[in-house]
DNA sequence: CATAAACCTTACACTTGCTGGAAGGTCAAC
DNA sequence: GTTGACCTTCCAGCAAGTGTAAGGTTTATG
């Protein structure tokens, strides 16, 4: 199978394939006499798991150690918990501070005339840090 | 003012300052004779400016635009507005995106039970895409 | 007065996760 | 046979800086 129809069938894109190969996410594709990339159902199976790892919210780092513990089946289910866990922790770390920004913009939006005028409540609390 | 001065007074890093002059942010500093960058209370006003307007969340294209708005003495208010309502919106979608993947992670932390089999439903979840 | 610490300058590389494009080889169809 | 759609590699670039090197200046201290 070609590298456009692993694609086709992982839901990734040759580009992102070939980079995954290149930063040794995944190891490298068997070559067929021509030098094209081969992939069988194997290396579908880790393409398919790496889409849906990303597509999760996992970086490529955390795709990495999930990978590491996908292909070892003396593997701890408490460590894949571990992972998750500490990841969910910096989502809702992330989801907080855009929370923060959220309530920032509103107030500033709500302060701001919206008129013909110059004189603004948004320009005026970014120049001086106080509200208006 | 030095620019380490000018970068405690600020809020900003010294590099952070040289990297707006580069990508020209902010115009370029003038000089003094020994060829240091030399920065007065006007330039102070412009880099609290930015900062504040990055700490809220603007990116640097934005900020571009708000410094625009800001040096503007001839804008309308409905502009600024028109700018942060827009970016408001693209906050909300970013949160109801990583709140999406937070429920997604909460799912599979408590679907996995976090001992030492290797049995996983967060391994066997991300390799066939079913719940388990 | 020498010298060392603490500045300053530039320029380049690295980060994350790809994507786009160039230049060239191969393959399937008509 | 030639067009078009594949495939290959490599280089460049995006955001928003940070790290490091190599070198010049200034300031503080012995």
């Amino acid at each position: 199978m070609n590298i456009s129809q692993a694609a086709k069938a992982s839901g990734l894109s040759p580009k992102t394939i070939r980079y995954y190969e290149r930063i040794e996410l995944i190891g490298p594709a068997s070559r067929g006499t021509n030098g094209y990339r081969d992939y069988d159902d194997r290396d579908l199976d880790v393409l398919r798991f790496v889409q849906r790892a990303r597509s999760t919210g996992f970086s490529v780092e955390e795709c990495r150690q999930l990978l590491a513990l996908y292909r070892n089946s003396g593997r701890h289910s408490s460590e894949v918990k571990e992972l998750v866990a500490e990841k969910l922790v910096r989502v809702e770390h992330q989801i907080s501070e855009l929370l923060q920004m959220r309530d920032t913009l509103q107030e500033l939006v709500e302060a701001c005339p919206g008129n013909e005028q110059a004189q603004c409540a948004i320009i005026d609390s970014l120049a001086d840090g106080r509200d208006h």
